[in-house]
DNA sequence: CTGAAAGCGCTTACAG
DNA sequence: CTGAAAGCGCTTACAG
């Protein structure tokens, strides 16, 4: 049996179907009784309408393409879940891609969704090739990033400031006394995660006199096993560090259960700050003390924004937003100073 | 500047339309010279077919939904991202449901789903209400559940034997010399997860003759958060077990966690089970052995169901898949027989 | 091998 | 307030 379709209910109503769609969509300037007997009609035929059919003719589909690096991570699914809990509640569907370093998986996706016409794209990382920039600008459809700033864009981003925010939490070691501070990085491709993190890390060091072997420094890509390979790089050499920044909260896992299996302790032996402020960090233990991003906020903020992008059209307001850091402490970290009092 | 259509290349190309859909769709039957000249025009005009007219003659649009409880959970977030991979693999996209235990919310995206006239359906939950139950019956969109099995339901499952599951993890810990075994069970109106887990449990002490006071017995929601509560109330009565099987890695973390703070430590004082072999098994110190679902082997052969299901149309073999589960041992729980001869 | 025409299931001017 | 007709951007018989 075919669905039902909106001349099948015009039939059962006896009315046109022009008539059917505009019940259909809520106009006014219909009868009651008329918009009754269509409303009749539709509950018996058990009649719903193509969302297809309806976006082929108002050149909207009310679908929003999302590109995640991975969404086992602990950020990424966090922030995904609220981008499409925002999404949903604007009435819009995600069409979401989870390319795994993937860059054709990438390139393929972004052509379906200029094939499908979405009407709205949310891309949260910053390894562009240049295939994938070209086909971005030319793409006529709103883009919005969210959570990285890739270099050379002319698309809006919703971040921090993670220059300022590594910057935070590598003051924060120093001030509880630490100056042998390593450093778990993450891809120097990226602008945002990768060289402004590792940037903000220098430059609390440089601001506070402090040198750092070139052992203690060390990049990764943002997942726990990263964390733990080059924690134990760090770990197997002849002096390591008294504390350690990871700059994601993923790979301050790692550390610390490297630390762990080395059979030292945290906060103890070394002390371990992460970033993000995923649920990871409550899921450890010691609990993991991150600098945290608003990610629930940046989610929301990104949805609403690419919103504002596509009801607008015209020359939409390009500017970035920038929301706040903020470090949150948990039980990761030892104060140096006051052990030395005590 | 409007997006070029297929009229569009046609002109520029100086064939027909009909010859450009059949090129574009990579029919034989098309004079090579044509070809080239339309593949020309096509790359001149930058010309992307729409999906959604497309969708709409050939009635399949290649989109599934999917209806996840919670995409952080490290469960779901894993499948799903088989699922996605899976899907892509064979030009299928996904449209993401997040319900978090909203049924209105559910009810609106199967609403949506079916509007979208996506070509299947993937729900990995199975607390279905009445309307959702009659929805779901009259849908005629082919539906698959994964990992759960609702009651009454006509529909195939992907699963593993939960009950046989469930049993062996509490073997497991009889075992080891464990007689004292504390439950941490999920939300017993779920068939799967719920009661045959639980089943599963009493059975394997029923079979040893071992009797466990009510009180080791807990049910929460699956997550962290409460696998840390239950935990609590466990540890603060009287008596409380030397084991604990609970339900899902991430409550098994709770409880992990809990035990930790108490003062208490895993597996000397006290040993845990997990459930689903998630990567948070390995992302917590102990190690937390866990009986494991196949995940990704669930996700790929959800999708390959499903696929099979919605080319063959007919009537379709609506037989359950039963996966293998199998026991990982890592360091959270202590043998005590072990260590009473050591 | 190629094209004119009908049709997919809607919405939207346009007329009345 | 209501309807006939055109059109959204494609594909698919049908003819040739």
């Amino acid at each position: 049996m075919m669905a039902p379709k909106i001349k099948d209910v015009a039939k059962q109503a006896g009315v046109s179907v022009t008539t059917v769609s505009r019940v259909l969509n809520g106009e006014k300037y219909v009868k009651d009784d008329l918009k009754i007997r269509v409303q009749r009609a539709i509950d018996e035929l058990g009649y719903s309408p193509s969302h297809i059919a309806r976006s082929l003719v108002r050149k909207k589909t009310n679908l929003i393409g999302v590109i995640v690096p991975d969404v086992t991570s602990s950020f990424y699914s966090t922030i995904l879940s609220t981008i499409e809990k925002t999404a949903s509640h604007n009435d819009y569907n995600l069409l979401v891609c989870n390319i795994i370093e993937d860059t054709d998986k990438e390139l393929k996706y972004l052509q379906v969704f200029q094939q499908m016409r979405v009407d709205g794209i949310i891309i949260m990382h910053e390894k562009l090739n240049d295939e994938i920039r070209e086909l971005l600008n030319k793409l006529s459809i709103p883009i919005i990033f969210s959570s990285v700033k890739p270099v050379d864009q002319k698309f809006m981003s919703v971040i921090i400031d993670d220059y300022a925010a590594a910057y935070d939490a590598t003051r924060h070691l120093i001030e509880l006394g630490h100056t042998r501070i390593g450093f778990l990085g993450g891809d120097m491709r990226d602008i945002t995660s990768g060289q402004n993190r590792y940037a903000g890390y220098c430059r609390a060091l440089a601001d506070c006199g402090i040198d750092v072997p070139e052992g203690y420094i060390r990049f990764g890509d943002y997942k726990t096993q990263s964390g733990y390979e080059k924690m134990k790089e760090m770990l197997t050499q002849e002096s390591y560090p008294t504390a350690v920044f990871a700059v994601s909260d993923d790979m301050a896992v790692g550390a610390l259960n490297c630390i762990h299996d080395h059979g030292l302790r945290v906060p103890e032996h070394l002390s371990v700050i992460g970033f993000d402020g995923s649920q990871l960090t409550e899921q450890v233990r010691p609990r993991l003390t991150s600098m945290q991003q608003p990610i629930l906020e940046m989610g929301k903020v990104t949805v609403d924004k690419l919103l504002e992008l596509i009801e607008d059209q015209k020359d939409s307001p390009t500017e970035d937003v920038i929301l706040q850091h903020k470090l949150v402490v948990r039980d990761s970290c030892k104060n140096l100073k006051s052990s030395v009092e005590a």
